[in-house]
DNA sequence: CTCCCATTCTGAAAACGTTATCATCGGCGG
DNA sequence: CCGCCGATGATAACGTTTTCAGAATGGGAG
């Protein structure tokens, strides 16, 4: 049934079974000029027989348009990366486009420069850059000069459009309402940044500093729960912790686990409040108070904003939406408010 | 600096500026044929002047060779599909290839038409469907023949070469080990499935009935926890219902939550097995036990068998792992036998 | 009724940027 | 001196869209 041995039909066989012209054959298929209700019908079902789909590469050669983005991202697993992946997939298959994904595992400039070599060997009209992290970050360092490019992340910065995530008025809200809730001071373990700036440290940096509490050092998890897990081992022993902001929701999940194994009780002794509203946050036990984001959203307004730069050539500089205050039950008053 | 209003530079721009033919350049970049060295220089620098990069559109019409292979799945950000799509992407990147990801988001023909048009209208070396669901198998009905095509999934069928997870034996061995602690039989919540033949629904029925107990009826919850969740708080009221097998680990958290606020305690009072080794089970409390599949593998293995498509145009008919039964804290002796 | 122009559809030919094929040229060993 | 080999350039593909020119057709004016 299938001749997968025999050369795909093209545009010419078509043709010649539908005895008209090659052009009229693109024309019937791209609809740019009226042709005849007889031969459309004639050149429709000679697609149909030949089973003929056009050849993409022939097309963009010759239109100079290409239909496909690339995105760049250093995981495509963790709740933010897949799920802004998933908006940007979203809002390109709409606007006719395809996603090309190509992960960039280490930030180490050989590895970044091979990923972006292999994602730009294919013509791709834009690229986006999921750029929540250091690998993230090198890449769109790396891309060269004169290709419509967007970044996706949480802080701003560099000279390309970016679509970020307000997660700096989100890490406020978060300190602030624990800090209203009687704890002395808030304990933040974070995640890796793309940068010097980090949104929501900086949040809770300036949350702290606005109240005249002291800043206590930065808990680095990394990206692992497993690394938080520890630090929530660590953290039990010490009286002076009331109140912890994590980095995102999987390290919440991962902190709780490791105090809930120390003896500690959340919220009771400890207050935890997690970030990125991911969806197993509502269903945990204590179900976990969290800065909620809407990553699908990060990922549609990116592509709208790549869309910009590939019709107009410009586009709006940034596009920000706001992070919201989820409180659920892993938060309350400290212990000695009680 | 950039110049994105110009034309991008091409080939014959490089042989100019570098004083040499056009194939040279070709050859300098294919390496196909030995270059001498003066000229391998001029021509390198001249492309790094002019920021040269292939137009891969002509580079895949002539050589007709091309290097994406188009992956199709009904959703991105679920654990189970996003950690296959790692793994596709890490075995696809390791080769030369990209990858590009449509997703197909209902199983109503003109939809899955629509974006399995989309996808095939770039030229693709091959197609990996993630069979996991119906819309996964409707899109591999819909795709032309000729075109090489894997399907990765929990069964076998359809005469294309499958890379599979043997769900099955994962659910006899969780039912079994349930059954073995002493429950009189074990309720099944189910995800969609792509067939007839589920694999962890057709594994818990049989060691059910190897075991000579009856069948319950399944519980289907969809893909979401939320409706596991409302299972979860209408199976809290039944007595008869001491062990439950869920079809994800993401249904398994809701339920124990609706159990959880209904008052029931997990494994006290219930017991709950989950699927897929959900990288936050092991934090959850009480810990999940779950039945453990390797999705970064499948998606390996998916990619080698299209590998070997694309090379030899054979290849193996299926690829097949074990999953593998992980005990934690949600599952134990049924009340009665404590 | 005839003529001419506008309109609509059609086909020939060029173009897109690259690699493949073939012939040519030079130098070297026998 | 002959033949061969390695490097090079001219030219032909690849499959499509985009001119551009031509052939019908229709309508209005004389």
């Amino acid at each position: 049934m299938a001749r997968s041995s025999t050369r795909a039909p093209s545009i010419t066989d078509v043709a010649r079974l539908a005895g008209v012209s090659v052009p009229t054959v693109s024309r019937v298929l791209t609809g740019s000029v009226p042709v005849s209700p007889e031969r459309t019908d004639r050149v429709m079902a000679a697609i149909r027989e030949l089973g003929y789909r056009p050849n993409g590469a022939a097309r963009a050669l010759v239109t100079g348009r290409q239909s496909v983005i690339a995105v760049l991202a250093s995981n495509t697993t963790r709740y933010g990366y897949a799920t802004t992946l998933q908006g940007i997939e979203e809002a390109a298959r709409l606007a006719g486009f395809i996603v090309m994904i190509t992960v960039i595992e280490t930030e180490e400039p050989r590895a970044v420069q091979a990923a972006v070599d292999l994602a730009l060997s294919h013509p791709v009209a834009g690229v986006v850059v999921l750029k929540f992290d250091p690998p993230g970050a090198a890449a769109l360092h790396q891309l060269p000069d004169g290709l419509p490019v967007v970044a996706a992340s949480g802080g701003r910065g560099d000279g390309v459009p970016h679509a970020v995530l307000d997660d700096t008025a989100g890490a406020m809200a978060a300190t602030d309402y624990l800090l209203g809730l009687g704890h002395r001071t808030v304990h933040y373990v974070a995640v890796p940044t793309s940068g010097r700036r980090a949104g929501r440290a900086t949040g809770w940096k300036r949350a702290l500093t606005r109240a005249g509490v002291e800043v206590p050092p930065v808990l680095d998890a990394g990206w692992e729960p497993e690394r938080a897990y520890e630090i929530g081992r660590g953290l039990a022993g010490r009286d002076d912790v009331t109140a912890v902001l994590c980095g995102n929701d999987e390290l919440a999940m991962g902190l709780m686990r490791g105090l809930h194994e120390a003896g500690r009780a959340v919220p009771g002794d400890i207050s935890v409040v997690g970030f990125d509203g991911h969806p197993m946050g509502r269903f945990w036990t204590p179900a976990l108070t969290t800065v909620e984001q809407d990553f699908a959203d990060l990922g549609r307004r990116s592509f709208a904003l790549l869309g910009g730069l590939l019709g107009t050539g410009q586009t709006a500089k940034t596009s920000s939406t706001a992070a919201r205050l989820v409180i659920r039950e892993s938060s309350g008053p400290p212990p000695s408010a009680r």
